[in-house]
DNA sequence: TTTGGCCTCTTTCCATCGTAAAGATCTGGC
DNA sequence: GCCAGATCTTTACGATGGAAAGAGGCCAAA
C-alpha cells in the first residue's frame, strides 16, 4: 500500500514516512546535520506536518533511537540462535550481531548511547537498552551457571564493554583505520574470542 | 592578567575566554545544546566575534576536542607514572588516567569519539587520539616484549575496546546506574583488573 | 445520504541560529 | 605621530524549530 504519484490533502501514512526519511537522513547528514524540516521535506510535506506526530525533533529522534535499540536486540537474538554451540560460542554470537548492526547502522548507533550527550531522553515505557542487556546476561548465566552474582555482573560489564568499545572505536576509525573489511572483521572475531575467554576465566576464580 | 571589569574595545584574550566557555556550555548544554552565540556571549562579546577567531562553530569544536585528547593524554601519562609497579599494574593506572578524564568530562569526551557521527573533522596536523595509541601501545609492549606483533596489536584493541566501552557504558548509565560512586570505581577496577590480566595472559599464547 | 466533528496537513509567523560583509576601534611597528 | 592590520561591532540573510490558525478530507452518527 505504498502511495502514488499523486496523494490527496493526506498522506496516509507520514508517521513512518518520517521515520524512514529521519533514519537515512540520520546516517547522512550525522547527528547535527539532522533537520526537522529535511525529513518533511523527504517524505514531500509541509515543514510543519510532523508536530502532528512527533511533538519535537527531539521526540522523533527517540523514536528512531527506541527502534534501534529494537532492531538491535533483534540482530543479537537471530545471531546467538543460529548458534547452538557452547555457551562461549554464544557470547561470540552476540558480539558478532551487536557489531554487525552498530557497521550497518553507525550513526544511529552511536546516538543510541550518547543520549546523554545529546539530551535525549527515551519515553516512559521505553525500555532503551534493557533488551540488550537482558539477553547478555542470559547468555553470560549460560557460561558462569554456578558463579556467584557478583562474579555474574562483572562478567557481564566486562563482555559488554569489550563488545561496545571494539566496535565504537572501529566505526570511529581509531581501530583498523585501513584494514580491509575482511582483515577487520578477523580483528573483531580475535577480540570477541579474547572476551568470551575472559568470562569463561570468571567461571573459575 | 585576567580582565578587569571595564574592557576597551578589544577583549585581550578571547580565543582562550572562547575555549572556556565553550568547554563549559558544552557540558551544560549538551552537543546538540552547543551553540556559538551562547559562547559569544559567556565571554561578552558580539555574536559574530567569534569569526576572528574561529573559522566556523565546527572550528570551535575542533579545538575543544584537540585540547581534549591532550589532556586525556597528559591524564593518562600522569596516573601511569604513579605506578612503578609490574606492568599489568601500569596498563590498569592507564586505565584510570582515561575513566578519570572521561568522568571529569563528559560529553567533551563523548565528543572527542563521536566526531564521525558528528562530522567533526579534525585540521591538518591534529594528532587526534593518537597520543592514548602510542601511551597504551607503549604500555601493551612492556607487558608483551616477547610476543609477536600481531599478539601486540591484538592485545592493544583489547584493552583500549575494554577501558573504552566500560566507561562510555557508565556514561550513558548503562553500566551501574544506581550505583554510589565508591562501589562504581570497585566495578570499574574489577573490569580494568579482569582486563590486565587477559592482556598478561596473551603473552602466554 | 447528509452532516458535523475531528484528525491531518498547510500557511503564516516568530525568535534564534550560523555566517558573511562592512564599518568602527584599537594596537604595535615604523 | 601615524598608519596598516588585527580585533570587535553592526547589520543583514537564509535556514531552523516551534506555535498558531486556517483549510481540507475522513468517518461515524443520524
Amino acid at each position: 500500500m505504498t502511495r502514488t504519484k499523486t496523494r490527496g490533502y493526506h498522506h496516509g501514512d507520514l508517521r513512518e514516512a518520517l521515520v524512514a526519511s529521519g533514519r537515512k537522513l540520520l546516517e547522512e547528514k550525522g547527528i547535527r546535520g539532522f533537520t526537522l524540516r529535511e525529513c518533511a521535506r523527504r517524505a514531500e510535506v509541509s515543514h510543519a506536518a510532523p508536530a502532528h506526530h512527533f511533538a519535537s525533533m527531539d521526540d522523533l529522534l527517540a523514536e528512531l533511537v527506541r527502534r534501534g535499540f529494537a532492531e538491535l536486540t533483534a540482530a543479537m537474538t537471530a545471531e546467538v540462535q543460529r548458534v547452538e554451540d557452547e555457551p562461549a560460542a554464544r557470547l561470540v554470537g552476540l558480539g558478532v550481531g551487536y557489531m554487525a548492526f552498530a557497521a550497518a547502522n553507525p550513526t544511529l548507533f552511536q546516538l543510541m548511547f550518547s543520549r546523554e550527550a545529546n539530551r535525549i531522553e527515551l519515553k516512559e515505557g521505553d525500555e532503551g537498552a534493557e533488551g540488550v542487556r537482558r539477553l547478555q546476561a542470559a547468555v553470560v548465566d549460560e557460561v558462569l551457571a554456578h558463579a556467584s552474582g557478583e562474579v555474574r555482573q562483572r562478567a557481564a560489564d566486562f563482555a559488554w564493554a569489550a563488545m561496545h568499545g571494539f566496535i565504537t572505536l572501529v566505526l570511529e576509525g581509531e581501530i583498523g583505520g585501513r584494514d580491509s573489511s575482511r582483515a577487520l572483521k578477523t580483528r573483531g572475531l580475535a577480540a570477541l574470542a579474547a572476551m568470551a575467554e575472559t568470562v569463561v576465566r570468571l567461571a573459575r576464580s
